[in-house]
DNA sequence: TTAAAATGTTCCCGCAGAGAACATATACCC
DNA sequence: GGGTATATGTTCTCTGCGGGAACATTTTAA
């Protein structure tokens, strides 16, 4: 036994509920909330489900998914249709399917444009609206835009009830998602993008890195569609970015600046990158070094295996059961798939022969604003007696 | 939306039961196994409690816990005892302590030794068994000897019943918890000690990897207790191990083997490391080399330099609340604390100019014992009505 | 047309926690 | 030493929620 812990003394004040965060004490009606929790999830992440089929991946009694299905419709999140032809014996079920007029708005500033977009409730960017600038752009401008092109979208489609904002941020926001504390490529250092929005909108916004944002859209609705365990890695014009889910969850850390695989060290004598140290994957490996091994192949196969050793790298940190690659690095890893393959096989730790699962990243244009409407679902899919829809 | 989630199809096969693995269907029951659980998980890490704590920890009602606590002392898990002397105002609240015979049986293989112990379930090690070896031992002798010693311990301190076993291995360990894929240094591979234990004792069996077993005892009982996110690096004869916690849960990955930072690339022309790799963090700061920089300061300041540029590397991956160092590595972090601290500063990747925080592991020579107990434990700890003790 | 199968609906039961009322045990004040 | 305030343990009742039986509904198959 340790010298704090032992003895007989009566500890009053002790560090147990630091602990039990995930562990109150539980009432009944947390019994129902979770419930309805796990209903909306199940209709969220897996598209129309028949009733019967709900009964069977809850263990729930039928009465009881009948009971709570009601209880959905009657807040407006789900609406329940007649069955279609299924062939099969007994009386057929009803299909839940998630409202498509509940939505969530997803922002997403960046150098060049500031983006949109009305997000449904199962995954569809109903709306978007786009503006490029020449400079980039201030929080102010980016909340300005979000006013305009939401008026705009309500106009479009009226009825439209939204639960929140996410938005995506190319650089590291502070584990309240509200403060982007440092977004060098937009020249953003301690603003409080959270607040403006939700000043503006007068609703709940979840702020989060754009990285962190791309891996949640994919594990919702992409190629890393349920995976466990993920480590993503993004280039973009701004560098790379990177993310990780451990155990289903996201890596955010104590301050929320977890996944910054960018700068990891890849090369120890490598060339001084921007944050100050030596040989980052970021500068070793980024689109202007790209460009220019283009049309020279041995170049540009030693990107390939700079590629390759931050995958072996991250493989024996994290051992994910996939690793996910998107912007120019999924290009990369699609132009030099055997040599990548090859590569991170001879540099993995792991024992089992069983090569790393590496998958490019699919949903495109779309992702920041799905995986930023992700986000700000959360809190409903949570508890969805608990979250207020306001009318847009 | 995406291409397999769209339309309007009803999916009877979706993959929501996937997502909902830990969102099943609730009953009344799990409410009451869940405050079980909290009850005797406060106890476990929190030592002795009132109940007026217990109360105001889970925001139970008074009635509720005086039945909950009841109730595990019929379990036979926990004794009230009457007050001591307070000194407040009111009537002295009951305490609630773990029983002391309730236990763990712990083992630790190594390359120069077997270790046995009985760890109580507030974490004090009763009685502990150990053999060293000349040459390392074999799971069957490993085994034997657990039986043996657990025989000793039995006759010594009767009345004393038992949860399950741990064991602590220096190596990789399947994510099923039984199989030890790879112990180079015992000569280990693909070896089924959990069944084997299991087999002898007749009883659950959980094994895992040492530095793994090291961190969670940490975490429980020592330098990194109740911290959410935890890097551990901890450096023996063997190499470096590792663990992380991310989010108060350790970091296991797909197949079981993460969290191994001791095969991080430090030094891309590094030695060759017996993983086949350059430059690993084990092969550039190991026991050997520490040994031999003893007395010639620079050579010394360089590996506290290695030790402080693996730390930055895995500060900017997980942003931890907490870095802790174990092993020799504990050592060199006190011998040059100065050192490291500023180059950790210096190649830190976090924005803040707050410094990273870094600690020593302290539990000592019942570290691996007490990991191993806390994971015989952990279902007992989640569900106390439900798993039987059985007589040593 | 009838039987079988699967699902929806209704009603009742049991379990678990909340809360009120009462009992008990301490400290403080006079 | 006695009375009061305060805090806690105990008992009893009430409510909410899920389970399950019985019945109603809707389909396919014979």
């Amino acid at each position: 036994m340790t010298d704090e812990a032992g003895g007989t003394g009566v500890r009053e004040h002790s560090d147990a509920p630091a602990r039990m965060a995930a562990a109150r004490g539980s009432r009944n009606d947390h019994t129902r909330r979770h419930n309805l929790s796990s209903l909306i999830t199940a209709v969220h992440y897996g598209g129309p489900l028949t009733r019967a089929q709900l009964t069977r991946d809850t263990g729930l009694n039928r009465s009881t998914i009948g009971g709570l299905v009601t209880e959905l419709a009657e807040l407006g999140l789900v609406v329940e249709d007649a069955a279609a032809e299924t062939g099969a014996v007994g009386r057929p079920s009803l299909i839940v399917r998630p409202r498509d007029d509940v939505v969530a708005l997803a922002l997403h500033p960046d150098v060049d444009a500031i983006e949109l977009g009305a997000v449904a409730i199962d995954g569809t960017v109903l709306a978007r609206r786009r503006v490029s600038v020449d400079a980039p752009p201030t929080a102010h401008d980016a909340v300005a835009f979000a006013w305009e092109a939401a008026r705009e979208i309500a106009a479009e489609i009226p009825g439209l009830r939204v639960v929140g904002a996410g938005a995506a941020v190319p650089g590291l926001v502070a584990i309240d998602g509200t403060t982007v504390v440092a977004a060098p490529h937009l020249g953003w250092h301690d603003v409080d993008l959270g607040s403006a929005l939700a000043d503006a909108f007068g609703l709940p916004v979840a702020v989060g890195n754009d990285a962190n944002m791309g891996l949640r859209a994919e594990w919702s609705f992409g190629s890393a569609r349920g995976v466990d365990t993920v480590v993503y890695l993004n280039g973009s014009a701004s560098g790379i970015g990177g993310a990780a889910l451990v155990g289903g969850r996201m890596l955010r850390g104590g301050r929320g600046y977890g996944g910054e695989f960018g700068h990891m060290m890849i090369r120890s004598d490598g060339e001084r990158c921007s944050c100050g140290r030596h040989g980052c994957l970021e500068t070793e490996l980024n689109a202007d070094r790209l460009d220019a091994a283009a049309h020279d192949a041995p170049a540009f196969d030693a990107l390939a295996s700079t590629l390759a050793a931050a995958i072996a790298n991250l493989e024996c940190a994290f051992d994910p059961d996939l690793v996910l690659l998107g912007g120019y690095l999924g290009a990369l890893y699609d132009a030099r798939r055997d040599l990548v393959t090859e590569r991170v096989r001879e540099l993995a730790f792991r024992p089992d022969a069983e090569d790393v699962a590496i998958a490019r990243a699919r949903l495109g244009g779309n992702r920041l604003l799905i995986g930023a409407a992700e986000r700000a679902f959360a809190p409903l899919l949570e508890d969805p007696a608990g979250v207020p829809l306001v009318a847009l």
